[in-house]
DNA sequence: TTGTACGCGTTATCAG
DNA sequence: CTGATAACGCGTACAA
């Protein structure tokens, strides 16, 4: 690792001026000089060290992610929205997992400080009661009182800056959309019991199904994968009754959900409407009706707001979710109204 | 951010006994002054400074993980597999999306050497003849050479450590096992031209084919996705013949293939077999049969690769693939022998 | 067992 | 326009 002072030796000058050659300053060099710096530099292969640079500048390029789960899809997809982004800026994604976990995501964040990170962003949201909450909105709201940028991009007990898609609301709409279909008995799939986001998501089915005069039905709030939303449908099939409709807690539900209906010989929308909320990448293929939400957009706001070089940026508005009608969902038949049994 | 001469003099001690304790260092220090060091430290909130850590050690607890794309669960399992093991000792990873393109492989490198990243992972193979190629390996030997731990764990044309599944071996052994069903009419399906990885599954899916002495066919080579998968069906479908199996070249594609049969009305493993490779948790909600990689286990070796604190690290061994059969394939039927085209 | 003092690579201030 | 020099926060010889 070549270092300025070689850099300034081969060019021969000082560092001062190789520093200011190398790192864009505003500070004036006579172009003979700046060329000879900048062809020592190529020479010796110099790279900054960006410690020093951090250590100097008590601030360095680094926005730390922690996400709940980087396979699934919607943490991976705001991660790469915060990654684009912060590229654009010169600014470097710390990736850390947390499992859902606040005494993880405590670890986690305080690792995240110690790397200096000028922003640290909160991708999912916390769980109800889960033990060490508490801590961490202290730690959180500490770092926050100390300045560093922290952004929440879902519910959260801690005094961070906000950007938040309006969950009761989204999932409020997608159920209307259902209802507005003729569907009657429409059932809510998946979740994790607590988890803030999906309880407000939740809350919106019931809101649309109580305005209709419907009974709301929740179930299989065991997870937010695949496999829960395939237990969950398998445990609705084995009881008899197929509802006509089915709004999922996420896509990734929703996916497993219709992979369970076409191997098990249903179809859809002919037996059953199925729609989720996210809109994924993994829906998309099999033309999963749901509520988009803008995640690579909602990450890039995040990274955005941390990079930005003014000293109070102004908190971005959350962007809008929007309905993508696919092919799991269709008007409700006479024989489906026919055979209702609850609602 | 309480700095260690804070810490010391609230302590009431010199920076480097608070040095000394706060850092796990072999150096004595009597247990009444450890408590008040530890006390101080406490009550200020006192974090360590990465940055200074870095610069003092010439060496930071990074590593650098540049994958092609973090939406696919291919890299997403390698990325969690690195975190996790990088976490265990205290290690933490920065994420970078390249593309696949190696100009942005060589910008994320030098980012990543700017941080003083302890070792970088390469996540995906190289595409021959890709532009930027020759020059992206030049800057990794140089940093090699410079002492930078790098690994690769798909095929690369510069000189780090490679850490790699046979790729060959396992679509041979995944398409000898369709072979075995009874099947004649195999297909291979997607990919990207050039691609390393991906050549080499295409190779030993046409080894085998050859060893049975049928006429291989590969279509679709229009990426890795999931609508690649689709689309290259649907491309076969359109021209009227189905193959009696198909293999993919990776797990995503043979969802999307999926996908489109059972909403076009054909099934699995009835019509046809279908099988991928990777082995992600995305198909196995669909009880796809799969060359399972064991991927979590191969971003660990790397990141313990990395971690390690002798100074000559040996390689790993690459773990060895699986085969997990799922319900997406099945014996051959008379009904498919019998209307056998080609091959 | 504890303290002193230097330097890691950079940037910024101040002289020239 | 350029150069010398003092920090930034930490670890570690070396001295006590």
């Amino acid at each position: 690792m070549a270092t300025l002072r070689e850099v300034a030796e081969l060019a021969g000058v000082s560092v001062a001026t190789a520093s200011r050659v190398l790192n864009g300053s505003a500070h004036p060099v006579s172009s003979d000089v700046r060329d000879s710096v900048q062809t020592a530099a190529k020479t010796l292969g110099y790279t900054p060290s960006a410690a020093a640079q951090a250590l100097k500048q008590q601030r360095s390029k680094i926005i730390g992610v922690i996400a709940s789960d980087i396979l699934d899809p919607y943490f991976a997809e705001l991660a790469r929205g915060i990654e684009i982004e912060a590229a654009k800026s010169g600014y470097v994604t710390i990736l850390a997992n947390a499992n859902r976990d606040p005494e993880q995501e405590r670890t986690k964040f305080r690792v995240l400080r110690e790397h200096q990170a000028s922003g640290i962003v909160f991708c999912g949201s916390d769980i109800e009661g889960a033990p060490g909450t508490a801590e961490l909105a202290r730690d959180v709201n500490m770092a926050v009182r100390a300045g560093t940028r922290v952004v929440a991009l879902a519910p959260r007990g801690f005094d961070s800056t906000k950007i938040i898609i309006d969950n009761v609301e989204a999932s409020y709409e997608l159920t209307r959309y259902m209802l507005s279909l003729g569907h009657r008995r429409v059932t809510f799939i998946g979740g994790v019991p607590g988890l803030t986001a999906v309880e407000q998501r939740a809350d919106g089915y019931r809101r649309a199904m109580f305005e209709a005069q419907l009974v709301p039905h929740v179930v299989g709030r065991t997870g937010m994968r695949q496999e829960s939303g395939r237990n969950a449908i398998a445990g609705i099939v084995a009881e008899g009754s197929l509802p006509e409709a089915i709004v999922c807690a996420n896509d990734e539900i929703a996916v497993g959900v219709l992979a369970y209906l076409w191997t098990s010989g249903y179809r859809t929308p002919e037996d059953v409407s199925v729609a989720g909320i996210g809109g994924t990448r993994g829906g998309a293929v099999f033309g999963l009706t749901t509520m988009t939400l803008p995640l690579v957009e909602l990450g890039g706001l995040a990274a955005r707001y941390i990079a930005s070089a003014s000293a109070q940026p102004s908190v971005p508005e959350p962007p809008r979710f929007e309905l993508s009608i696919g092919s799991t969902t269709a008007k409700a038949t006479s024989g489906q109204a026919r055979s209702q049994q609850f609602g």
